[in-house]
RNA sequence: GCCGACAUAGCUCAAUUGGCAGAGCAGCUGACUUGUAAUCAGCAGGUUGCGGGUUCGAGUCCCAUUGUCGGCUCCA
């Protein structure tokens, strides 16, 4: 074997190093300035910790934090910094994990004293302390034994408990800066000097291994930045992102609103429902050009429904439930089970299939209080379901059909999304085989679609597999919006039944699906989307008409009459205020189009255009404008 | 449900160690008749989330409760 390792470069070139050289050495010898922003080296396309003495050669790339791994190496280093400091300040308190998350890191602490925000700042200043030494992370690795005894000493029991999970055959790694050591996996950034900006943003109870029945542990997050001016940009859109917030442009614009009165019930107001309108109106449109029928079921249906459905023995603690005449009723947590007894009231041909059958139903949910947030998740909502019957042989088209639709629905409004394929979770109804063969016509539809999905086992619904479609809101929080699923088991509890080519009764294959998902949460990953500034086609006011003075108010009427004959949502502003003052307030309400009139205008049939985001656009004739808006709002632009 | 923080006028926020609840915007009234992001003046607006307690005195301190926010768990 050679003792030297040759690395390439991207560039093409080539150099030799003798065996055992460190990443950091080699990144350093590349270049110094590279070296100072260097956090890991990647030879043939596998992460290495600069500080690891390299064994072998290979095609060597520099990583720095402009790159997504290498934030994550630097906001996972910042983690040990925060524990390091905590530990420092509390003596005592005993470690769980700390790992880089998408927005920064945190770490989990179990003490007795509750961290308090005065806490957070002394706790970051000990960072800063702790940055300013500069001290280098250094690796060393021990057997499991010699670990799990190093914890034990430290009273480390959380640590202790992780190594005892690790898989056999796991080199067990430490890091320590200076005299603070942890368990961890690595890599590192060279030194705690890197980390030039830190921000603790919060504090939060979190159970230990996300599990309910262990103890909860105080979690504390944070953000860190090579840079400070890097923090303060990043603090500055945060604060930009909040003013995106549903909640507070639902009030503002006066869409809807969540009261005390009504804890996760939704309120929606005369703008907010000309929104959900369009959206429904929309939805209607598409749905029955692409086959569907609608249906409406009942809200209330009585309990014996819901055992044959199965949602008494996997959802009862959920549903809301009511007596009559002695009876026990619940209140409908998904529309399925009508949508069953729709499709069981007659006879089926397999010339019939797929027999596509869509609801705007409206659910109930107890959800716990904890989880509720503004219109995203709720206790009530409506989904825009749809239940489609069909043959064995239709299930991949129609499958692929629905994505189709997901896809036309969430491009029309610029979304990007992702996807997920959920498994068979640990209470499930039905066999192994059923799920298999569900999951496997879900996983085909989308490899023909050629969608990228993640795979989230056992996070399926207990009646079947499904495909989940997640869209994000103004922090960066993903919800999940449409979903597919299949389902071989509610036909068979509702004894479902198609008359086949051979005059014999067989079973249909049904899929759930939604595409917006609930109505409410779409609409407020809508608001966010757009900030508040809808497209024509779906905001409330599309133009308002601003008079100059009380003079110009009856030509003025004129435009309204002729706007709202032309099916255009307009409003006018007949107040006695300056002309400045009305398109501050318009703008304000983000309404697409401001038509300032006065005496010019008046003269000649104009209207002077004001469009929201570009500004000024002078006077245009009225009947063109109306021509103009009449098209933009068709076209849904 | 769990952990923590918060709750003052319609909205955004003040109120010193416990000592007379206040401002801007919005609203109403009046004047001004206005040309592309706030005209001026006046008026009105409150059981400080709700319920207890400590105190001569509570928006402020303590307890309980409801709701909201940030997470955890759960979930569309």
């Amino acid at each position: 074997m050679s003792d030297k390792i040759i690395i390439s470069l991207k560039d093409g070139s080539q150099r030799e190093y003798p065996i055992a050289t460190t990443g950091y050495q080699i990144a350093e010898d590349i270049s110094r300035r590279l070296a100072k922003d260097a956090i890991a080296v990647k030879l043939d396309d596998k992460v290495v910790d600069l500080h690891l003495p390299l064994s072998k050669g290979g095609q060597m790339e520099i990583l720095t934090f402009d790159s997504e791994e290498g934030q994550e190496i630097f906001r996972h280093s910042s983690s040990h910094i925060l524990a390091q400091a905590v530990q420092n300040l509390f003596p005592g308190t005993k470690l769980g994990i700390g790992p880089a998350i998408q927005s920064g890191f945190y770490y989990d602490f179990d003490l007795e004293h509750k961290f308090t925000p005065e806490d957070l700042e002394k706790i970051e200043k000990e960072m800063e302390r702790i940055v300013k030494e500069d001290i280098s992370y250094e690796r060393k690795e021990m057997d499991r034994q010699e670990a799990i005894e190093f914890f034990k000493c430290r009273g480390e029991e959380y640590k202790v408990e992780l190594i005892q999970d690790l898989p056999e055959d796991t080199v067990i790694s430490l890091y320590n800066q200076g005299e603070f050591i942890d368990l961890c996996a690595g890599p590192h950034v060279p030194s705690t000097g890197s980390i030039k900006a830190v921000k603790l943003t919060s504090i939060a109870g979190a159970y230990w291994r996300g599990s309910e029945n262990n103890k909860m542990l105080q979690r504390i997050y944070g953000i860190s930045f090579p840079k400070k001016q890097a923090l303060e940009d990043y603090l500055f859109k945060l604060e930009e992102a909040k003013k995106r917030d549903h909640r507070k442009l639902g009030a503002q614009l006066e869409l809807y609103s969540i009261m005390d009165e009504g804890p996760g019930f939704p309120f929606f107001f005369p703008k907010g429902m000309i929104l959900r309108n369009q959206l429904e109106n929309f939805w209607r449109e598409e749905h029955n050009k692409a086959g569907y029928q609608e249906i409406k079921t009942p809200i209330i249906l009585n309990q014996s429904l819901w055992e044959t459905s199965g949602h008494w023995e996997h959802y009862r603690n959920n549903m809301y439930v009511t007596e009559i005449d002695d009876q026990d009723f619940a209140v409908k947590p998904m529309n399925c089970p009508g949508g069953m007894l729709v499709y069981g009231s007659k006879m089926h041909s397999y010339r019939d299939l797929p027999v596509r059958m869509g609801e705007l139903g409206l659910v109930h949910r107890h959800e716990l209080s904890g989880a509720l947030h503004g219109l995203m998740r709720v206790r009530c909502f409506t989904q825009d379901d749809a239940h489609i019957f069909m043959l064995p042989s239709q299930i991949k088209d129609e499958i692929v059909g629905v994505i189709e639709l997901v896809d036309k629905f969430y491009k029309l409004f610029g979304f990007s999304y992702h996807v997920e394929l959920s498994t068979k979770p640990e209470k499930a109804m039905g066999s192994d085989e059923i799920w298999d063969k569900a999951t496997e016509a879900l996983r085909e539809a989308l490899e023909q679609k050629g969608m990228d999905y993640i795979v989230n086992e056992g996070d399926g619904a207990f009646y079947g597999p499904k495909i989940d479609f997640h869209l994000r809101d103004c922090l960066d929080r993903t919800w999940q919006c449409g979903t597919i699923q299949l389902d071989f088991l509610m036909p068979d509890k509702f004894n479902l039944s198609y008359i086949g080519e051979d005059g014999q009764k067989h079973r249909p294959v049904m899929i759930h699906r939604v595409v917006f998902g609930s109505i409410e949460r779409f609409i407020g990953i809508l608001t966010e989307h757009y900030a508040g500034a809808f497209p024509a086609w779906l905001a409330p006011v599309q133009v308002k008409v601003l008079p100059i003075t009380d003079r110009h108010v009856e030509y003025a009427e004129k435009v309204l009459q002729k706007l709202k004959a032309a099916n255009v949502r307009a409003e006018i502003d007949k107040r006695n205020e300056k002309i400045g003052y009305k398109i501050r307030e318009g703008q304000m309400q983000k309404i697409p189009y401001l038509l300032v009139v006065g005496d010019k205008e008046a003269e000649a049939d104009m209207v002077a255009v004001r469009k929201r985001g570009e500004g000024d656009l002078g006077s245009k004739g009225l009947d063109s404008f109306i021509e103009a808006i009449s098209i933009e709002i068709s076209e849904k632009k």
